[in-house]
DNA sequence: TATACGATCACCT
DNA sequence: GGTGATCGTATAC
């Protein structure tokens, strides 16, 4: 069997629809270049955030300081901090003008597992990166990495290895925390993959 | 300038 | 099951 190496993303992924995007970066791996040397996690979880008619998408309510990035180019970070203590990292999808972008829900750790135990300040495997919050923070993601382009850039970016992900292996359910935003709270944007040991939790609502 | 609140998590009962 | 942490952002005034 030949082994596949392994390639970065590159800006073609990004730029197609939002939940084909998302459904593709299931199994592909998150990689962060740190002082500390390369992190790696295989990402297990993902939620799509889509335009002005999604009430949940920070863009929902048109172009702002903050919401700007998701109205440019595809493969772009777009960080955020939530409740003022977590980072968020989500990657920017479809075309310029057009706003959207896929949340990063939660990876299984590939390499770099001492760094991410230090920066977690816990072993245990499945609390280290099983959430999006948790997940920066192990990987030193933060809102300094706002707008990184992670097509082109030394600190961040997504690899494939050559890994299939079949249809059957993947699971869809409505998004986490966002009961806030009425019907959209019931749509089926989160995709994980059914299997995985590292997939943050079930959502309350259905 | 003031206020309300969130795409979360850890810890508590 | 519930709650506090903690601050940038959006919006109201």
């Amino acid at each position: 069997m030949t082994i596949m190496p392994t390639k970065r993303l590159s800006h073609r992924f990004f730029i197609r629809d939002t939940h084909v995007v998302a459904r593709e970066l299931l199994g592909k791996l998150l990689c962060r270049n740190t002082p500390r040397g390369k992190i790696v996690g295989r990402i297990a979880e993902v939620e799509c955030y889509i335009g002005e008619n999604d009430l949940a998408c920070h863009a929902s309510r048109g172009r702002t300081p903050r919401t700007s990035i998701m109205f440019g180019e595809a493969g772009h970070a777009y960080i955020y901090l939530i409740y003022g203590v977590y980072h968020c990292l989500n990657i920017v999808t479809d075309k310029i003008g057009k706003p959207a972008a896929v949340l990063i829900r939660s990876i299984e750790p590939v390499s770099g597992l001492e760094a991410m135990q230090l920066a977690r300040r816990t072993k245990v495997l499945n609390r280290l990166t099983t959430g999006p919050g948790k997940l920066t923070q192990a990987m030193g993601i933060t809102r300094r990495l706002n707008g990184e382009n992670i097509v082109s850039s030394s600190e961040l970016w997504i690899e494939h290895d050559g890994l299939k992900i079949a249809s059957n292996e993947i699971d869809v359910s409505p998004r986490v925390g966002v009961d806030y935003a009425g019907p959209c709270a019931l749509w089926p944007w989160r995709y994980y993959l059914r299997h995985s040991e590292f997939v943050s939790k079930t959502p309350h609502s259905k």
